[in-house]
DNA sequence: TTTATAATTTAACGGTGTTCAATTATGGAC
DNA sequence: GTCCATAATTGAACACCGTTAAATTATAAA
């Protein structure tokens, strides 16, 4: 009985993809996941040069669900498009907003991805710097606000026991009572997607007035 | 020749802070913290509960640092005087953004700045919900800004070797035009702060947007 | 001086990422 | 079909990490 080899990055990729659904993010180590492939953990080397390596991969995994806008769309419109695809795909995966959040783009589609963001605020009159800033804002809340939204709904799901988290809401009500009263209407808020991109349109809107008092 | 007993909470957040100081984040482990302390590495557990905690209270340290803006100012102005506080005082020691990023508020300092934002914002007509949503983009931005102000820093001091860098840097201008251009001019601009506080007005003057249109 | 307890050491557990020499499977040449 | 180079994998270890439990020591109070 030979043990056949099939290993692949496609196999790894997957399988850590489906490892972080299963368990969470912070049980992908790379013993785990060569258990789980039914190999030694120095074979995955062999295919991965080390474990950001690995994240980096499954933030391009990630990635590619992004589709470009279509052309004819406003600028504004073309970038909450964007933000939102993000938002999906991130979404896709558990724990997608902390492994986008770690990683720092370096590959094609990533770049791509920013170069266009760019691009279309370049050519929208906003200059180089103005552009960079705002692409880089628009990521970060994207990635934030799902991270935040990633938070929220685990916690729903399972409400944790840890002390200081029970400290902090049985204070909430009479030492913060405009914290609490904004958390209340946020757990009763169902429209999420709303709120999103009401932030994004806060953003845009913003810098496009200063774009015109220039 | 006996050795004397003297370690405490303040002298661990102290060494801590040296240490990361002098070498980081990412060396600021239980062990090397007690061995610059001089001592083994469970008498740290004895004055806190895990490394958790410990990066809670590097927090707390860091936020005791924003001062209150005055209670005479403009709303916005309130909010970008907490704002540019919290990057001060984040930049006040290294990785400071990072340990912000990693801990959830949970000590009165901290929950105390947030419900103060929250008030000013709903005491100025946002709804509770908006106020939050508010209120979390502004801490957010702030930290994401710092923290790549931080890298920006650190990478023009020591330029990276790493051959994914380096392939990026040299890929960029071919492939990446507007991209090139925008981190170009973001290399040349030396006024960060006056980026960061347009990113500020940028959000609040969209969300004010928003709040007209209601 | 004794004693309770506060503070620390010693020693270990189970985990992590990573490397390297030894080994085994695989596909191509003959 | 056999041989062989090399691609792929194992086995074993290294140097860390956070954390805990029991044994020990210093300290302050009686």
């Amino acid at each position: 009985m030979v043990k056949k080899r099939n290993l692949s990055i496609q196999k790894i990729i997957d399988m850590s993809i489906s490892l972080i659904n299963e368990k969470g993010l912070e049980a992908l180590t790379m013993r785990k996941l060569a258990t789980k492939l039914n190999v030694q953990a120095s074979a995955v080397y062999w295919h991965v040069k080390n474990k950001e390596e690995l994240l980096q991969l499954l933030s391009i995994k990630i990635s590619e669900k992004i589709s470009y806008p279509n052309e004819e769309l406003d600028w504004k419109l073309k970038l909450i498009h964007l933000a939102k695809q993000s938002r999906d795909a991130m979404n896709s995966i558990r724990n997608g907003p902390e492994i986008m959040m770690r990683t720092i783009p370096t590959d094609p589609y990533r770049l791509g991805l920013i170069e266009y963001m760019i691009k279309v605020l370049t050519e929208e009159g906003f200059t180089p710097l103005r552009s960079l800033e705002i692409t880089n804002l628009l990521n970060n809340y994207t990635i934030l606000f799902t991270i935040d939204e990633f938070i929220r709904i685990e916690q729903q799901n399972n409400p944790s026991t840890d002390e200081y988290i029970q400290a902090f809401w049985s204070n909430l009500s009479e030492k913060y009572p405009y914290f609490n009263e904004a958390i209340k209407s946020e757990v009763e808020n169902q429209k999420e997607d709303e709120v999103f991109q009401s932030g994004l349109i806060a953003i845009l809107d913003g810098y496009e007035l200063q774009k015109i008092a220039d």
